[in-house]
DNA sequence: CCAAGAATTTCGGTGCGCCTAAAATATAAA
DNA sequence: TTTATATTTTAGGCGCACCGAAATTCTTGG
């Protein structure tokens, strides 16, 4: 059984790694908080265990072994956030910190036990996919609200969960998994765009329609 | 905020001092699975910060700064203990375990929307009291099933949570919390009992009986 | 009362994961 | 191509909580 730590680190080698493609160990540092050294040295012990392949100087890949554990590790995450959220009716804003701390504490039977009670749910109050038990991930296609064309209307299907205060505007808006958006506008000089969700009409910034992701629809 | 090891030890004092009023560094030792010279040493830093006064080689007691402590862990535990029966319908032999580890993952926001969604349940599934928030505990008044008169009726409040085979046990010949006793007779020669729960007749051990706590009816 | 024997504490040492400072390597500008 | 800067690794060390062995203190039967 992997360290509280070591799955820390593999879950965030696998989260870097869908996103940006290679992972150096400066930017595990950034997002683990955890000084360049020391992540080096953790990187080395990782290699030594077979769960990653290390080049020294250039980056870090998972090896298949890796990536399986890592992907345990997202999956428990995300069903404790869609428990926290579906069951004990917490905020999308509020928590990541606690499936932070419960994705390690968490035996099968425990996992199985949430994901019935949740009805097996596919993916996590943010929209992002809950990879299966035996670790396959669907890719849910989308694209950023940035993206969307004047005059046509979109559903909300992921939510870029890594700002919570940006998830706590969003939601005080209305803005929310599933709603619909109709864009009526795109302003030249800064990107803002103006929507409509529901009867309410609002004025959006780039950046924060840079993290909503939808589908048309 | 004291770590998770810290944590355990303060419970397992609290413990012992209530039902054996002394606490020993075997005792604990015992208690925790940990070798009596690493319990010793931790005893002496817990004195030091002010958890507990220590008498070298005589033993251990709480400081009200310390039980305060040790009333919150217990509350956590029994809140969980208490979620996993009733939300994840988790069997009482089963629970144990998890909750030894959710105890210490439990913010105030995250203890205050459990305790709600149980309805703010007074006991825990073993029928153990949940301190409040505030750290008062109810006492239970009760007796050992060993204890009671042939031909009287009593209910079960309380099993003793410490053995997960004879939790399994009980609840496997219907004998559970809140359930009807008739004590038919007592066995002379070994204090063996025969019992009528609802309709059946059977017979149990004393070993058994005097893990089991009722009170008149 | 005293000497085993039992319980407890002290001592020296380990593994884990962290850190800062220094050394090594890679990269990019001149 | 060189050299300066940025990135990464290595070296040396720390705090926490654990251990077994040795030393200390308590207890108790003779
Ligand atoms: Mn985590
Ligand atoms: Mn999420
Ligand atoms: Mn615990
Ligand atoms: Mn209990």
């Amino acid at each position: 059984m992997p360290s509280e730590q070591i799955e820390n680190y593999l879950k965030n080698i696998y989260k870097i790694q869908s996103v940006e493609g290679k992972v150096s160990t400066s930017s595990l540092s950034e997002k683990l908080q955890i000084s360049p050294a020391s992540v080096s040295e953790m990187v080395k012990k990782l290699a030594d265990e077979g769960s990653l392949t290390h080049t020294p100087y250039k980056g870090v890949e998972l090896t298949e072994s890796g990536k399986r554990a890592a992907l345990k590790i997202v999956r428990k995450h995300r069903l404790w956030e869609m428990f926290l959220v579906e069951v004990l009716h917490f905020g999308w804003d509020e928590i990541d910190e606690e499936a932070e701390k419960l994705e390690h504490i968490m035996s099968g039977k425990m996992e199985d036990k949430i994901d019935e009670v949740l009805g097996f749910p596919s993916v996590d109050p943010h929209g992002d996919p809950i990879p299966t038990k035996s670790g396959t991930v669907k890719t849910i296609r989308s694209f950023a609200l940035t993206d969307v064309e004047e005059g046509s209307t979109v559903r909300v299907v992921r939510v870029n969960d890594a700002n919570a205060e940006l998830l706590q505007y969003a939601s005080s808006i209305g803005l929310s998994l599933n709603k619909k958006i109709a864009l009526k506008q795109r302003m030249k000089f800064d990107n803002s765009l103006i929507i409509k969700i529901g009867s309410k009409e609002m004025t959006i910034s780039a950046t924060l329609a840079e993290n909503i992701f939808v589908e048309s629809v």
